[in-house]
DNA sequence: ACCTGGCACTCAGCCGCACCGAGTGCCAAG
DNA sequence: CTTGGCACTCGGTGCGGCTGAGTGCCAGGT
């Protein structure tokens, strides 16, 4: 019902907004796009855009500038993802590559992918219900005080006190070290209650108060932390939002506070594949303003968390999908590898 | 040299001025502070105050505002620490209580600051060459593949791998175990090179190439992570800074981001006891207009690590440094808890 | 049926101008 | 040393006119 020009000028138009960041009017795009028509037929082509909504005018008698609804077109039909230059990629590999653990990996990501898109970038750490368990450490603090540290296969490390109702001896604490790792070394962490239910009646009665508590404190973990955490940086970015700054940037860093919102933001999106959600189509108030752009990354073929950056709906969309699919590739990478 | 009455057109020009943030004439001056002098009066007055580079005029006919030497006078004379209200106390503690671990007593602290000083909060994670060794964990996670495990009386976790020469058993893995934390347990991390200096003598010598590498990425970390890890929050504040946004918080921001300027912050000032540094007195160029108030605070009586906030130099002094130092003193006491 | 050039119209942004008023410095008197 | 008076400054604001980019529409051409 579009014809091919009239999606031919929408792109033009949204090129050009995204780069000059003022409304473009129909003299300027035949000029600086070979359509090979005239202003005036471009016009029309921009009437009918507006009535179908892909475009709008600030005001009366001044360019037009891409609605969501023209961004969602151009993204879903016009744009491609465009792929970096090869030494972009030798930087990201080669900057990825100094990562000494797990934080300095998803610092080191969330750096780079506001670098890259010179957007807000936002890295989720490798969930933990996605994870496999690599070991549990159980570490007598005191006669009755037991800590409990959790290590995943990407890396990550939670660590709990546990109070024990009676004091627990350091063979007891082997015993139920060697165990509970023989069950669930190795298991996803989403496996591991019912890995575990049965364990406290294999030991004698005195102990079970104390294994029974370390458990409950293990399964707390796995629920608590199942909020995942994340990491957010080039909020400096923000600043080149727009002229009207005040209003704009204060409720996107206000959302970017919450970490609960970015969770959400996220983890809507499917699990592999990339999701970009348009002004609007955000759910957060904040972020009608704003344009997500989020992908899975994971050690092997599943996702284990996600990364994406935020930034104004005037972004460069095929840039920005392309820098963010990169970066999320090769985390995935260094990920299998460590 | 100044006299009382002056030293008070001060203190009045301050206050006024923090709270409307435009500059303070002296008509509007005399009638919101009981001085007992006329305008005229307070004219001289802040001539004799300007002279003395105390307060400076925005442009001609214009009224006064603050420099950083008189905002300096008003913090070092001037000024009291504002205690907090119990109302206020009480809720600092009752939502630092709800803490499970380490990362979320920063997080909250961090959160708690920004939102009692309405303003951007720092928090530096506890020191690791402060703070003492809790246990060290060896974990085999293959025949050559050692996960080290660092864990400190303030419930910091550092974990890194280390790849060894030669296979390793359980059993020496065992006993280097139990040799190094009958070494290092208890004691201070800055103690820890010259404690365990000559353990790879004490082992087999088909064992001592794993040892060393054990060691080396135990020390390795210690000297890495003495690049203390931190947490900022409230940046949204940074909206209610002035007029004149983009300029201002642009650099501002970026300075944020960079862990290493702000540790230096940080750091700069003295171990104990509250340091305020105004404006210019900030060695960092972005934050030539923002003012740190900074306090160490620590498990015991000596100093684990700081926090304080950043904020525009036309901030509530008396105020902020209240509740920065409640905050501190809090969360000394959460972390002697646990 | 579609493109195109022409034309009248609109309106945000940008002067220039005058005015207002808060605030100042100075001075002479108390 | 304080005070009231007074002339002066100058940033901010509101108003009017101009400009120019951009539009919508129409009539003529292909």
């Amino acid at each position: 019902m579009l014809s091919e020009r009239r999606l031919e000028v929408l792109r033009a138009i949204v090129q050009d907004y995204v780069g000059t960041e003022e409304p473009v009017g129909s003299k300027a795009l035949t000029e600086r796009h070979r359509l090979g028509v005239s202003p005036a037929t471009v016009r029309n082509d921009m009437a009918a855009l507006e009535d179908e909504g892909f475009i709008a005018q600030p005001h009366t008698s001044a360019g037009r500038i891409p609605t969501d609804k023209g961004y969602r077109l151009f993204v879903d039909k016009l744009a491609g993802v465009k792929p970096l230059s090869s030494p972009e990629r030798r930087a990201i590999q080669n900057f990825l590559d100094g990562a000494v653990d797990l934080d300095d990996v998803v610092g080191r990501t969330v750096r780079l992918l506001a670098q890259l898109t010179r957007q807000v970038a936002v890295v989720q750490y490798p969930s933990l219900t996605r994870s496999t368990v690599r070991h549990v450490e159980l570490l007598s603090l005191a006669p009755a005080r037991v800590m409990l540290v959790l290590i995943t296969d990407t890396g990550r490390v939670e660590q709990r006190m546990v109070d024990c109702p009676v004091p627990f001896g350091e063979t007891s604490l082997a015993d139920l070290r060697a165990r509970l790792n023989s069950r669930v070394t190795g298991r996803r962490f989403a496996d591991v209650p019912q890995l575990v239910q049965d364990l406290p009646e294999s030991f004698e009665a005195e102990d079970r108060g104390t294994v029974s508590a370390v458990l409950a404190t293990l399964l707390e973990t796995l629920v608590e932390e199942t909020e995942e955490r994340l990491m957010i940086g080039g909020t400096a970015n923000l600043t080149r939002f727009g002229h009207d700054f005040p209003l704009t940037i204060r409720p996107v860093l206000e959302a970017l506070e919450e970490q609960v919102v970015l969770l959400k933001l996220l983890g809507e999106s499917e699990d592999s594949g990339m999701t970009v959600r348009i002004g609007h189509e955000n759910a957060h108030e904040g972020l009608t303003s704003t344009s997500v752009v989020a992908v899975g990354y994971g050690s092997g073929d599943e996702a284990v968390a996600k990364l994406g950056v935020v930034g104004p709906t005037r972004m460069d969309y095929p840039g920005t999908m392309g820098a963010v699919r990169a970066v999320a590739r090769y985390v995935g990478q260094i990920l299998a590898e460590s």
